[in-house]
DNA sequence: GTCTATACCCTGATAGAC
DNA sequence: GTCTATCAGGGTATAGAC
């Protein structure tokens, strides 16, 4: 086991300039050039750039209850409020970058079209991490959800609405899209302390009919 | 005024090959591949790519009513309804492509990281037409929104919801992750239209014991 | 407006000495 | 493991005849 300190080097500056540029925008150039590595050691440790970025992702997972949620929510004690902190720690970073900023993941996953299964699990791998982060919180929470709501699934919710709010934020380049979401969010959770019916949720459903229609055709946005 | 009809064949063709396979990745060659078109001809109506892509983003924006409500809605009364047969739609898409399935203008807004300001500006003019859609569907439909719900807020939401199931359905390669997502946003109206604020609840006379709940999870501001 | 040919750059990746 | 030099390919964009 070799705990080459180039090897290291390079992933972290990658999982930088992924993350600040995008997978695309950054080439391997750019990383040699940050990490002042030459080609020829990069190419030792890493078969290609897919490579190099399944490494950066296996770094999001393995730090990402450290670095996603203790900073935000220390010294919170109501896991509700600790969720709420980790919204507001994407706000805080879109406020500092002027509405250019990403999730790091998110942001990945919708630019590469077409990862390789690699790279592909380990994005969802990272997703699952995020959630798990989540549904954990609401599991310790006090919040009453209705017997028609699946906990995991409200924890996926989250997560939703945080990447479509940052998606809406930066291309409008203003957090109030992204305030917005969120209070749509608190608003809903609020509902659902009061509590849900299941009667109501009977048509929660995703009606069949919908299906129906001929393929093909194009859709906007 | 030149109807181009080479003019309009390379933004029709770029806009299936863009939302195909993503701005990135479809080359100039390719557009003039697909529509049979030369390199010459293309350089005489725009002056480089992105402004093909604001071209692109023009087109989707003309039409997008009546691609976007229209065809899934046909026949469908009820405005609330429109708006999940909206969101059906996506979820059609995400099934015929075996959950590869980007919404254009979504994926584009983050695959984009910097676009210049004549591309950012049409993409946000989109969502804003997408979002235009659902807000008349709602303000047209019977649901009651609380006071402190503001209703172009809450079409917003459901462009964010949309937005964020279908990366989460991609990524997972499984179109439960987007049910799950809209099954949370339906309800959630299915929250408001039980009243998301006391009095409201009052008036659809829920009995007491359901409101009783203290508003605990308030998750302040 | 359309055609062919091509300039020129940057990309990921490799070769082979040390 | 690290270094320098370089390849082959594809990218956008241009030139200039027709």
């Amino acid at each position: 086991m070799e705990l080459s300190n180039t090897r290291t080097k390079l992933i972290r500056t990658a999982m930088l300039l992924f993350w600040e540029n995008g997978y695309h925008a950054t080439s391997i150039a750019d990383v040699l050039k940050k990490a002042k590595v030459n080609s020829g050691s990069l190419y030792h440790f890493f078969p290609g750039k897919s490579d190099l970025l399944a490494a950066v992702l296996d770094l999001y997972h393995d730090g990402i209850r450290q670095m996603l949620l203790e900073p935000p929510s220390a010294g919170l004690a109501d896991p509700l409020q600790k969720i709420f902190a980790v919204l507001g720690r994407y706000r805080r970073s879109l406020l500092e970058t002027d509405c250019f900023y990403c999730s790091p993941i998110g942001s990945l996953a919708l630019e590469l079209r077409d990862p390789d299964e690699r790279v592909r699990v380990r994005l969802a791998k990272n997703l699952r991490a995020w959630t798990d982060v989540i549904d954990d919180c609401l599991q310790q929470s006090k919040l009453r959800i209705p017997a028609e709501v699946n906990r995991r699934e409200l924890a996926q919710f989250v997560l939703t609405v945080m990447e479509g709010g940052v998606m809406q934020a930066r291309t409008f380049r203003d957090v109030a899209y992204f305030d917005g979401a969120v209070r749509q969010l608190r608003h809903y959770f609020a509902c659902l302390a009061r509590g849900g019916s299941k009667r109501l949720m009977r048509r929660a459903r995703i009606p069949a009919r919908i299906v129906r229609k001929k393929a093909k055709s194009r859709i906007a946005p």
